[in-house]
DNA sequence: AATGAATGAGACTTCATTCAT
DNA sequence: GATGAATGAAGTCTCATTCAT
């Protein structure tokens, strides 16, 4: 007598995948107001009720979406984290991983980086609210830590720092196409370059 | 001769900017998708109905303000381009141009980023098609002027350059808030240290 | 011989009446059109698909409950009516009948006071009408007789009359809960004596 | 500047009045479930689109029906209850006040008959709940006071009676048709009749 | 210039039902 | 006997837009 009410969260998890990856790509593309479920549908090749009986609506599409990605960047982070490097190779770490979720989850990012200040409002996305804490202060006290170290400039407003970190390396997933010319490791790599050393010809000494 | 049907061009001018301007903000702050135009007419004292005796259709209202701002945007970058300053001297003056028009226009530089490259598809906004060439021009053609002259690093690939630097300057008008602690200049002066230099302290010559 | 497509009429008539016991509950509980075939199902440990294995339809199911519980109602009432009493006799065992089939089948006499109006106007239910006329000729019949032998007021409307009876008697089951400290013959008492002698108290004669 | 959002609450009253007697007719005949907001525009001569300019919802039409039936129906019932009357007295004019709004609000008393059970589940709704218990209350100790004064049986169970006189009024909603041959008063009077004295022939005293 | 009321297209969602396994 | 997945029709509601006043 297993009155089971919703499939949603147990059964048959590859199906579930497959759609949540259509409906990503789709979110990312059109932008999730402008999508409508009748295109998921037709990109999955189903009629757009039929998406009801694995999800409970569009908006928990979005979070399943979000919440999924925003667990594999944790993942990441966190076994960069724990490695407790010095401030520049946490840096660059940090860097890496993150071009690595972007080439594994380039649509999550994309809907992420689109939608997530509407979101944030809604009860449901709070946990976008906690990551945004946690990944501000991952951020912060590692450029804090090397500027105490003296590895990073002292003279730079630190938040401006920051934002310009962020920004810069997540703002690659509304351009990034997997597939592309350069491997993740390969534009991390030149973003660091850029960021760590600037774009300018230094003085040669002597 | 003057029965026109649409005054929406010749009539009050003044009332039509003010119109704009509240539409601006509100399209920035919930996304055009997002935006009813009773949430417009609510934020201007008036029904949406109301609305449609000074502009055609909400898209028109989103044409106007792109339009609006582009153009004086334009009229920006052309005087620090006709001055044919070194490229260096170029790039400084672009960056610092751009961040007096997300400091003048910061709704409409918003709307841009967020809405443009969906908006590219329809006819009516091919003059942002456009507008996005001629700045990658402006911006690549300096960027590879400064590696001739051997002022900027030649080891760097152009084009991520190019969006690193472009990026890193309109992403600020996501958190930028007018009125802050840091006028614009102020916030192009850091920027521009740390693209030129970066974020890495120098490894003092001898 | 027996490869029979639909065994909706033959296969276990045990579960068959588990399963319309199960459904007439739910439907007296939230009524038929807010009854969705997954909350049958729910209830009965299964999916909704599964009840296809059984029943055509939600609608066939309803009409079987319906149709059970006339039948063992004009069983009741034809035994009443072919003994040939007097009418107040009568009368008092068409009362007590009643509230024994209240007792017995509480779900569908509450399904069938609250959905039937709506349901005549369909042909597969037109059963329901015939019930309906045989019903009124049977109460109406008892209580002419009744006048006509000077048992009952003769100054009444007579409709009014009969409305009056039906009802008082029928709508207890909107509220009646079988095992409840009154059994169904005693509420049966009450009733007919409030509705024999009134409720006020009689002047004593002398 | 007066930002107004619902013209629900204020604006021209009569229309509203209009569409929700309409909305109220239907509810009655075909059952709240059963009645889409298409055949209630239908039955107003507008799209169903149309009637969200006036309301919320189709819940709202509901909730607004009933609240303005309970409304007037304790306007009548107070005034009742105010003049302090013997218990006879107070229950006559009970009844007759109680069919002179079934009178009046003949579709909303039918809707309510049909649908509260199920609504007062929700919050929205609790006002149902809240007026169930002053219904009781004024009935019941009507009931009592008349059992203690003597002039109402004292040998019967009171909530039984209570039923039995409260659904033996209301019930009549069901098939009452405003205009018919008797007027609320004539049909108070005969019901009055045969609950306080009962059909049956009364034995001649001596 | 603005209001009030309505239109009509289209959105999300529900649900009875089907059917291969 | 039952499940899991899907269909397709229909329902509620939203919203850009129109237009007489």
């Amino acid at each position: 007598m297993p009155t089971k009410k919703k499939p949603q969260v147990t059964a048959a998890p590859a199906r579930r995948r497959e759609l949540l990856d259509t409906a990503a790509e789709v979110f990312a593309e059109q932008g999730y107001n402008a999508t409508t479920v009748r295109k998921i549908a037709d990109h999955a090749g189903m009629l757009a009720g039929s998406l009801y009986y694995h999800f409970d609506s569009k908006e928990s599409m979005l979070e399943e979406i979000l919440r999924t990605f925003l667990d594999e960047l944790w993942a990441g982070y966190d076994t960069v984290l724990a490695a407790e490097s010095g401030p520049r190779e946490t840096l660059e770490a940090l860097v890496t991983e993150s071009f690595r979720e972007i080439d594994r989850h380039r649509a999550a990012v994309a809907i992420y980086q689109k939608e997530s200040k509407q979101l944030v409002a809604q009860e449901r996305f709070g946990f976008l609210v906690e990551s945004q804490r946690r990944f501000e202060k991952a951020w912060l006290s590692t450029l804090e830590r090397g500027v105490a170290a003296q590895v990073f400039r002292a003279d730079l407003d630190m938040r401006l720092t920051y934002r310009f970190v962020r920004d810069t390396v997540w703002v690659a997933a509304s351009w990034y196409r997997p597939g592309g010319q350069h491997s993740p490791e390969e534009i991390a790599r030149q973003y660091l370059s850029m960021v760590l050393d600037g774009i300018a010809v230094r003085e040669q000494p002597q």
